[in-house]
DNA sequence: CATGAATTGATAATGATTATCACTACTATT
DNA sequence: AATAGTAGTGATAATCATTATCAATTCATG
């Protein structure tokens, strides 16, 4: 039986308060620095045993896993890859097509990921 | 200046003939059995040259790089977690809300990427 | 409080990819 | 043709994110 431990609250609790997408390394760089020095180890099995409960969420947009609040609406992503900031939107139609094309090819649809690369606003 | 060597030419001419999407070992493997043996370094290498003349282009699904054929019309793609396989698709409307998504967030594109996961007609 | 199951942390291992470095091949110029 | 300079190659070391290992610890519960 998997367990909701400290360790795991701590870390729900810094996504859950934050609109951020975490990688594992940052996440617990930022709760050492708050004073709850987590194992790395550990902080990757919090994750996906977080992840595996559906508490949070996660995407991989350039290779490495980023985690973020699963109370949020259904979103997809925009990615600056000059300043590494990520946006998101919400888009009724590019969801709804989606259902479509699996449709179309007998594809039975478990997950998407639509990442945007491009340039933010702050960075143009 | 970037050179298009036997090597690379023989990399170009296999992803070109197939319409597969390669992994880099993968991709040596197989040239390796028809008689074309290349470091794997040499592959890598030549992967992202042939990459940043535009002469082929790479998505990464699953942390993985992977390599196509640039001579196709923009697509998206589907993949089936089950057996690995890959289909392709075209679907213009969800390419057309993708600039007014950028529009809305006065977010310059330079590309995206949409994966969709599920289990396909044979895997079902 | 005993017992088994789950978690933890340090560290080793893994897998994909990139860097290094000595050497070779190719190009353009004397 | 000889030279010089640039790019490519291959073996291997190094890197980076992540996962596995394993002994020690903590937890839930009877």
């Amino acid at each position: 039986m998997v367990k909701l431990t400290q360790h795991r609250q701590v870390i729900l609790d810094l996504i859950n308060a934050s609109n951020h997408h975490w990688e594992a390394e940052e996440l617990a760089r930022t709760l050492a620095k708050r004073g709850h020095s987590i194992g790395i180890a550990t902080v990757y099995r919090g994750l996906a045993a977080l992840e595996a409960q559906g508490l949070i969420s996660s995407f991989q947009p350039l290779g490495r896993k980023r985690y973020e609040r699963a109370s949020k609406d259904h979103h997809d992503h925009l990615l600056c890859t000059e300043c590494g900031d990520i946006l998101e939107f919400i888009n009724e139609q590019i969801e709804h097509q989606q259902t479509l094309v699996a449709q179309e090819h007998g594809f039975q649809i478990t997950g998407h990921q639509l990442v945007i690369f491009g340039i933010c606003k702050n960075c143009q």
